[in-house]
DNA sequence: CATGAATGAGCATTCATTCAT
DNA sequence: CATGAATGAATGCTCATTCAT
């Protein structure tokens, strides 16, 4: 019997992102996803039940990965702002690297195909980081004043918006630049 | 010539920022939005050559409408800080008071009706931003070793976030806390 | 405006019972049900929502239109035997002459398109001529210690046996067989 | 040679029946029929080349099962009556107690799995029955004066409709009242 | 033999667009 | 202009059949 070649759902995962990343989310159907994966139609529902399923099991998965790429590196035994900045760095090249993930992360976010459980879940992501603020915090190296929440949007919101501008073109990020970023950042968020 | 009903047009346009926002961009349909706006689906065709069009003629609207509301209230005279005070608060609320618009703006960015020249006339939407900071950059105000296009992500960016999260019901802005996050980025920015 | 043309309902049951009686009742498709009626597929859906909708309106129309025939010509002052063999005769006819009708229902009755409440009054659609039945045992005409249940299925099957006979071809009904069998049943049943 | 395991296409043929039973004709599935029969589907093609000869094979197998079941008993030897109600009496327990088998029989005579030859064969399946009709007729018992086929549709367009409504639960049967049922349709054929 | 993954033609249904009124 | 019925290509999905193990 042949048995279920799993890593096949990858190649279907990375199929969906390339035709996302050229046609749109809206842009996407279960042929085309067939095609670009060089499979029959029917073999994508023997991995996933429907398209529905595909697109939540591609964002749980993508989830999954990014969260794992954050802390990658990461020395607790470190002095905070060099974790900060290694996990700051980490987000950053996330959403350059997988630049289509990041696209796919924000579309899935505002289709039809998040369930409300889901959209919890999305927002739960925060936390880990906002733990690393709050230990900022308590070490007295980051404004107590200001509401974690906050301090989180200025750097998220940063972030991303640099990494858009470096994709797009219009900004190429250095390494000299990405210091530099940062150390705007850290100037805005610190004590 | 009697003009075409252009009161007609605007409820089209709402009509699909409804949908959007409850079914999300791949979620919208000609007879959808017919629906909702009260309209037969061949009256449509009346005012859009088609789909594409309609969509394309959704995001110039709300351009131009959003270009204007940067700039209400906008006094060339007053001090430079509170100008860009008054152009930053104006782009945060315009985020949060047309969540729909922003929303759209977005999917549209990452959508297969986006035309390449449309993308530029998008990017260069930036542009007026840019001077005011450039301004301010001239009045030795604004850290002029820090390019533009950075500290315009620095503010855009931190907007965009809190505006989010506002919306989302997970960090609801107050004006005391919108006073408290210009000033935030008026530290990170200010020379 | 195009007004709705509701005589393309009728084009389509016929349509569908051509199929039925070429195909069976498994061997019918959307697509050909629009070929045979010469619409276009989507044209169905403007008239049934879906599938299953065509097949349930389909049957009611039949049990409308026979339940109608079974009566024709019906005089209730005549006499008991002549009105029995008018309906018993009308019911013959009609499993004749319109035997595509017969052999959707037979086949609906089995199918998984049949619902609990359209069984029910499948079911009923019998109680008009168990009436006459009883009928002609309070006047002392018929058996009345035979059941009426049992009565009604030795007219009922009988029928039903000699019209698929003569459709069938293997037993060529003529005005006299119809007469002897219907003089047969009657000396089974009457008193 | 190892004889192919026919106990596996009892278990298949059972599966077949019961999903029609459940679903109706137009529901079943190869898919189905393996689950059901807990078999894989690449097993269904070692016993059957496909669908079509998988119904038709069924079908014989029942034809051949029922056509057993109505000789059940039966001794040439006894007087005619007695002889007939045998057959009578067998007919209406297998249509009773193996309906899913009768209702099968109905739908396959529609279906387009039926050729032109089985459905000659299906015809012939008459004749044993025709045969001992014609024997009563001429030991001077049933009436001469009718044809065959009729005194046979009385019989078995009888018995049919009686069963249906007992499987249906509409009028449940009893030794007497099968015992009326075939003195009503002995009166009816007699002599 | 037995398995069930893989295939792709075919199905029910939707949807952008056209057109008769 | 406005309507919504009509169209048929395209979509998500199913299913009989094949094939590698």
């Amino acid at each position: 019997m042949k048995l279920k070649d799993y890593t096949k759902i990858d190649i279907v995962f990375q199929a969906t992102l390339n035709l996302i990343r050229d046609y749109g989310f809206s842009g996407i159907t279960m042929a085309k996803i067939a095609r670009e994966a060089n499979i029959a139609t029917g073999t994508l529902y023997i991995y996933f039940k429907n398209k529905e399923e595909l697109i939540n099991a591609l964002y749980q998965s993508i989830e999954r990965k990014s969260s794992m790429r954050f802390l990658e590196g990461y020395d607790p035994n470190k002095p905070f702002k060099i974790r900060l900045k290694k996990v700051w760095v980490n987000y950053l090249k996330n959403r350059i690297e997988n630049h289509e993930e990041s696209v796919f992360m924000e579309q899935y976010y505002h289709s039809p195909y998040i369930t409300p459980s889901q959209k919890k879940i999305a927002d739960e992501m925060r936390t880990p980081i906002h733990e690393i603020i709050n230990g900022g915090k308590e070490e007295g190296l980051l404004n107590k004043n200001i509401d974690t929440e906050m301090l989180f949007s200025a750097m998220i919101g940063f972030i991303r918006e640099i990494a858009y501008e470096h994709v797009g073109g219009r900004y190429i990020l250095t390494t000299e630049r990405i210091n530099t970023a940062f150390e705007l950042n850290w100037q805005m968020i610190k004590e």
